[in-house]
DNA sequence: ATAAATACTAGAATAATGTTCTAATAAGTC
DNA sequence: GACTTATTAGAACATTATTCTAGTATTTAT
């Protein structure tokens, strides 16, 4: 095998175990030593490619938020009517949940701490992706059918709910998944963002 | 002073400077021997009285929901309206969060990791409060105001906007507190659970 | 094909830092 | 006033993330 493909198996092995940790005990309580074992890497390898510990999440959280960004435009930009692309959005995120908890949970829990590289990354993910919605949105406040709101509201009466009982669920608390609840957040999230008009 | 109360004001001010420091850097990154500087407190006092770092940050998480309960149920029990019990429910969170940043930033972050014995006194108050709740609750559902939902829902649907819009501004990236915007909050979480009938 | 440069691996040594432990001190109690 | 108990003190310890130096394999260039 090429060394490229080498070097990107290791680092997705250890993204993987190191996930696996992170999302069982949280990252400061993982042992960097657990990860070497588990992942078959060595210290060296380790820090040459991720730098430290942070630097490992740092890599699931971008692709993270990659993944989400990318696949919930898929299920939203097709949407014609605001009420069919609200629900999508909320339905969406509630399948996202339920499939891979162990990424959402990391991704809520918000435990990584970014380097300013990291950020300005992401805040250029960002930028785009939020482009995008508010292409999508933006008709849809115009014809009336949406509250005009401070643009910073959209997300949290949207994906609050939402994301509150993803927290809940993924605490254990909680034995129906996001999914199958998703047609009442759905609807409730559309009942808080529809013009009453 | 007796040592009854030099006692409870040290280990006020070492939780005072704690929450500080953990709602700046987080727990992981503040340095036990910032605490114990800031507070004018000594390694052994410090773990005489907290066991450990996390002993601290769990007094702080428990304080800081007894706390919140405690005035939260002030705000609702009075109210004798759906519609005006779920509003003061979302003011006064977000008057709440407006009000100590710190301490609500630092409850939702939800980094402390409670011990055994924390969880079990979190619990019996969760129940208690929650019992509170569910007896406010019950008859509004009853007589077909509020929408009848898995009780697991509730509190998502209601709070979930006001704690993602309190994330966002205690997260800095954004200028209106959610006191500015508690009356939208409010609102969208009152169409989000009336009934429709 | 060979040499030079580069990317990567390895693990022992180091450094940072949370926690334990023993002794000393002061407050409360009888 | 003696005794018991709670508290304080900080040096020693233990854990664990990270650095560092050396060595190995893979590309690249000539």
């Amino acid at each position: 095998m090429s060394r490229k493909n080498q070097t990107s198996e290791l680092k997705s092995r250890v993204m993987e175990v190191a996930l696996g940790h992170f999302s069982e005990v949280g990252i400061e309580r993982t042992n960097v030593s657990n990860i070497l074992n588990d992942a078959g890497c060595s210290v060296g390898s380790l820090y040459h490619h991720f730098g430290n510990k942070e630097g490992i999440a740092e890599a699931l959280f971008i692709d993270g938020v990659n993944q989400f960004n990318s696949r919930l435009l898929e299920a939203l930009l097709p949407r014609r009517t605001a009420s069919n692309g609200i629900k999508a959005i909320v339905t969406f995120c509630c399948e996202w949940v339920t499939d891979q908890p162990e990424l959402a949970g990391f991704l809520l829990s918000r435990e990584a701490t970014l380097s300013d590289n990291a950020k300005l990354e992401l805040r250029k993910m960002d930028r785009e992706f939020g482009q995008s919605i508010y292409d999508w949105f933006v008709p849809h406040v115009k014809s009336g059918a949406l509250l005009e709101l401070p643009t910073s509201m959209y997300v949290p009466l949207i994906c609050g709910s939402t994301l509150e009982y993803s927290r809940l669920w993924l605490s254990g608390r909680n034995n129906r998944s996001p999914g199958d609840v998703a047609s009442i957040l759905a609807e409730a999230a559309w009942q808080s963002v529809k013009s009453s008009l």
